[in-house]
DNA sequence: AGCATATTGTTAAGTTCCTTAGCTATCAAG
DNA sequence: CTTGATAGCTAAGGAACTTAACAATATGCT
């Protein structure tokens, strides 16, 4: 090993060191797209998933961002206080209660996100259907990589 | 708009789904590895950052991970603690120190993650050189879009 | 039906990690 | 050698998480 500890990458595909810069990249457009709504990253998270999936409970989006239901409950509050959802009451147990986006929330989220869906998915039409295959094949054998490697725990 | 605000996604290509689901999960991985080797998100960070680059200085943390130069002093001092990393003083300056990760805990942090980029690194050999071609375009353009939707700050 | 147990959301206290502000030591330039 | 910039650090304050404990409601058992 004769480069001071430095991993070697000069094995790697171009895909590779591309795939991780998307990683890299994605990162920083969640980050600032949180910023323009006025929120942090957690709640951020939070307006992902609800806007994804419609209104939620504070414990499915503490399951869904990883936190405790302590911590969802004053995720919500900070997007009740600025605006972003509202609480409204469960049809059907009044223990729990329904995180509803507001639309208009959704749609400045949407407004600034669709471009880059569109583009995204457009892109596919750059390819012949074979080609399209071979990405669509190469990017689901790569989720089955990454689920093997949470699996494999090292410890 | 009969779906209650939810987000539509009826036409997006099993591509683009994919490479959501890629997004996620490695932030799963990252995760579950940082708490493997006892750190926090922030000092796992750091962590990859110096694996990858070699020895940083403070400064140079700070700015790659988009913190203040107060918290890399923090983060550093976190993972000299757990004894992942030492500083050593730079050779030419004086005022700076060298951030060097402990070769014990980058071959940690490499054992966990080089079956990783094995496999998707052996990946692209399933491929025609074509399909790789367009593998590598499709990769590229993302990027281009991410690049592109990071300049169009909203506000 | 009635009572024990579980679940949902919340609050309170304590911890962790960030930022801002200010400081010291060192370097670079005149 | 003095002035200004840079690197890293410390201290104080704030934001967001966790654990623990609680009230309200639901569920299941006998």
């Amino acid at each position: 090993m004769d480069d001071a500890g430095r991993a070697d990458r000069r094995e790697m595909h171009e895909a590779s060191l591309l795939l991780r810069r998307i990683l890299t990249l994605n990162d920083e457009v969640e980050k600032q797209l949180a910023e323009e709504l006025d929120v942090n990253p957690t709640d951020f998270d939070a307006m992902q998933h609800l806007i994804q999936s419609g209104p939620l409970s504070p414990s499915e989006i503490a399951a869904r961002l990883g936190i405790t239901t302590a911590a969802a409950t004053m995720a919500v509050d900070r997007l009740v206080k600025v605006g972003h959802v509202t609480r409204q009451p469960h049809p059907s147990d009044r223990r729990r209660l329904l995180v509803v986006p507001r639309e208009e929330s959704v749609r400045r989220a949407m407004a600034r996100l669709l471009p880059m869906i569109g583009e995204t998915d457009a892109l596919l039409s750059r390819y012949t259907d074979a080609e399209q295959a071979a990405i669509t094949d190469y990017l689901a054998r790569t989720v089955q990589i990454l689920q093997r490697t949470l699996g494999r725990d090292g410890a």
